[in-house]
DNA sequence: TCAGATTGCTTGACAGTGTCAAGTCGTTCT
DNA sequence: AGAACGACTTGACACTGTCAAGCAATCTGA
């Protein structure tokens, strides 16, 4: 393989989150794992944002994918909005270290790689249609109802992973999917109310 | 002066967030600032977390002052929900890395610290007896919708503190701050709605 | 065929970090 | 006077990201 290493390297950090979080996530701990020098990664990669945003663009894929997976398993614009907003709980919640390193700018600043924002921002269009559809409207002109649901969601999620959110939340982790459910169903409740 | 250091520490230690964000406060940056060896906070802290919590209480103390404000500005309790929201964001953007370290788990586990614990709990309260208000219910019965609003705002501050939102979000502070009212607002539209 | 360049790393060094351990110096107590 | 203590300082260690140089194998072109 010629990308052998290349791809060692990232495979390392992707272990390296998910078994220590963010913090377990040093460039010398990921090149001992993947079993090379320390330079080593410094030869596929310029720096360490750039090895970062490889791994963040992966995240943001597989993000996607969960928020296909949750629209194509619903037909109804609303319960779609807050399946889609489940869904991505749950991805933050399955992957939680991954997650923070997609939303920190001190971490990986997006603007600088334009393929990772490429990718993150079709994270935000599926649901922005689906958010639009459930209001009615057109995409475009559902900008702050997007961001309302988003915020809901994120907030949720960040809150969760950082221990903030009281303990009445669930212990299960099924529990704790219930009551997402809920709490994302008090934004959608507003069209039942509106019918 | 007797504590003389010990404040000129924690002083040190805002000043470097305000100035430098996150990554800025190193305890070593804060002892040189403060004008003493890099061992000093040590003799006054039994470690950096501990450095740490007594500045997240002082974050989350000038938080509730914020929250009170809000809460004093209005008297119908829906209009008074979207207010608590918005000075929640406010709060965040004035002070972007404060709200970061306030809510990084990784950086101060509050359940190691009962006194910035309680204090953090006490912000959390009176947003939702706001909220209860708004919903016609007891503070203990609205627990979701507590989840749901806060999650909104807080969701809305991290994702604009780390340039996560549209460009169309607005420009200067002030358009900003309209459009947190406008998204706020989509929450607290369902009581109109319910009407 | 064989010098020279390129590829794919490794090794070494440096300044920065948090923290453990020991040292210093002035006051205070006995 | 001497011991103890408080308020630090100094030194060291292992860790970090990154700059610089080195080095063996492979490829290139004459």
């Amino acid at each position: 393989m010629k990308d052998d290493v290349r791809s060692k390297i990232l495979d390392a950090g992707l272990t390296l989150l998910s078994e220590g979080g963010l913090q377990a996530l040093s460039m010398r701990a990921v090149a001992r794992i993947a079993g090379v020098s320390h330079q080593a990664p410094y030869h596929y990669f310029p720096d360490r944002e750039s090895i970062l945003a490889e791994i963040v663009k992966s995240g943001f894929e597989t993000l996607h994918q969960y928020e296909v997976r949750a629209v194509e398993a619903e037909q109804d614009p609303v319960k779609r909005t807050s399946e889609i907003g489940c869904a991505y709980v749950q991805f933050a919640l399955d992957h939680p270290a991954l997650f923070q390193l997609m939303f920190r700018r001190e971490m990986v600043d997006l603007d600088n790689f334009e393929e990772a924002h490429t990718t993150a921002i079709s994270t935000f269009e599926l649901p922005q249609s689906v958010i639009a559809a459930a209001h009615g409207k057109k995409p475009e002109d559902a900008l702050n109802e997007t961001i309302a649901c988003w915020s809901m969601a994120h907030g949720l999620a960040t809150l969760m992973l950082e221990g903030k959110m009281p303990e009445a939340l669930g212990e299960t982790r099924k529990e704790q999917d219930q009551r997402v459910r809920e709490v994302m169903a008090l934004y959608t409740s507003r069209f039942i109310a509106a019918r």
